[in-house]
DNA sequence: AATGAATGAGTTTTCATTCAT
DNA sequence: AATGAATGAAAACTCATTCAT
């Protein structure tokens, strides 16, 4: 009775394409890609198959997606980390964040870093670039934490952490062992700990 | 027409599954296991599609051959570095092989990396535990020059050494950089040359 | 605000449903009917899907719209040659009237006659009588000036010229040559001329 | 008992090669490459809807047989009328050929013309181009004999033929009438006879 | 009348696996 | 052992038509 005026068909369909994405963004993240049908996506998000095309032409453009919503839970996060007065704070809380989805990383891996596992052995389609891009998206923000810090070769440091964590994701997955996510963690916020900067 | 008809059978079904491994090794590397049919593979190891069959009942049990394939290089890799004195050597041998894969790696990443992310997807098979087996491999080779060097906590130092190849081999391979394979296989061997130890 | 709503709807009706029959007779000379979706016509009319339905029950009922279009353009034809005062003369310009058209038939053929073909494959729908109504009405259009012009059947003649039309443009089209539309066009002109008759 | 020992696999398969392309040509006549399923093919074929693709990778294959099988027939054809000594015979040959096909025709038109008509309607694959090819083929026959019989311009005559054909056949087809092309075909062997040369 | 969205049946295509020699 | 061929169960995608406002 209060926002019933509102477009019910913009808000519909807008709230179905999002259950796609996330559907999408699921699915794939537990499947694969290539496992992952469209069958499978449009059961998750409780819309028939058909109905699935009005709102991505193909099934790229829905893994596309699934990468976006990625993007946009990234987002969501380091939003929330920009919060924290310290560079530093921000990178530990991001790593307990990591630490924080062990169970899921054991069980999956890194949604991303598998995806871009996945999308990279194609060579058409450049889905690939787009994964590539979303983890970009990481490293660039963890860079601007340590350049914050003052420290050298910002970059490369992000490319440590970054690394640090899809290969602790990587094998805590291959090995289904949830606390090598833990020890490597922990393992990170010493190193953090033990770097100098403000 | 004396002794070469003899093991004529063994003999070439012997060729022809290494052949068929070692297709399936490259082809999967390259392709996915998903994406990679066995008409691929038959095709890469000049093997009629038919004939696959007498040799690997199935696709999976292919899978599991590149898998071991994996293993054999591994194994043949170990052996020559284990020739090496000094088990600081022998790990610094170990990165200096990565980073010699570096053009290889970003373009598909690491075969097993990549291979064990695709398989810990599925929850039938258990193919996902063999691909796991084959990181253990490494690990637990990489463990034992640890402890040789008398490191406290070699188990966890060898997860943060493979942790930190398959990192860099993603993010090469995400990124498509060559040059991350290079600066953190640096860091690498900084960081091994100033471990304590023997 | 004051004549201009009156019949508001039925004009704004009537404008929609013409820029439809329109579009469908051109979309379809350009696809072919089997090739042309509600969606292909719908965007070139500029009307939104949803809203052929209104005009046309049935995608059948578009391809018979777009029928009747050529239908309503060869009246148009017919109607400013009949203005002219001699039937020879009226069946050189109608001659004329193709070869001019012989770059769009070289590319698409003749629109009635490879609709005609299209639908004639079809037993059901009726859609290829129609089709065959709307040749018949050259047909017809032409007899009739062979009629006037006194000579024995009249019928035979306007198949043959008609006949000469379809082929001409068939063979333009096949072979993508527009000049053959230009030869036997000079050479039908050349026929008209030679025969008795005022 | 006396061919047995022919190497069955090849016979079988060319055989059914065979009857896919006929099947396809046949089937492709009547309903036109649109409205033919793979399915409708494998089914006149009586072959099994996925081993049709054994044989041929894509539908356009299958179309770019039936248009071969088309060229063979003519070939077939040709080949009987080259028998005769006389150029002149040999094109009243053809017709007779082509009228004693009006029943067919008359129903669903030239197969290869109707066929060129419909693919000429897409700007990809190049089925077009083909299909143009065949005609091409007879239209050289055509032009052979007419310049055999020393006429001025054969090639241009050649197309005033193969252009009554096409319209005379589209005409019938269009209208329901063979009764067209007996009376056309009449006029086509008169035409023929009052033509000056050996 | 107008319209974005929904639906479901149909079509092409792929491929692991099996079969018949 | 070897091999071309066969099979059938998916899977992606298309689209005419209908629905709910």
């Amino acid at each position: 009775m209060t926002d019933l005026r509102e477009p019910a068909r913009a808000r519909a369909s807008s709230a179905k394409r999002q259950r796609l994405m996330r559907a999408a963004a699921e699915v794939v993240h537990r499947q694969g890609a290539e496992r992952t049908t469209i069958a499978d996506i449009a059961r998750a998000a409780e819309v028939p198959v058909g109905n699935v095309y009005y709102y991505f032409k193909t099934k790229d453009e829905l893994v596309a997606a699934a990468l976006s919503e990625h993007a946009r839970r990234l987002g969501l996060l380091t939003e929330r980390l920009d919060r924290l007065p310290e560079p530093r704070e921000r990178l530990k809380g991001l790593i307990e964040g990591w630490v924080g989805q062990r169970d899921l990383a054991a069980r999956f891996g890194c949604p991303t870093g598998t995806l871009a596992a996945e999308l990279g052995k194609r060579d058409e389609g450049g889905l690939d670039a787009e994964a590539g891009a979303v983890i970009r998206l990481l490293l660039g923000w963890v860079e601007r934490q340590f350049r914050e810090m003052g420290l050298p070769d910002p970059g490369d440091l992000a490319i440590t952490l970054v690394g640090a964590y899809q290969g602790m994701s990587l094998l805590a997955n291959a090995l289904r062992e949830p606390q090598i996510m833990e020890r490597e963690g922990a393992r990170l916020l010493a190193w953090l700990d033990a770097l100098p900067g403000g």
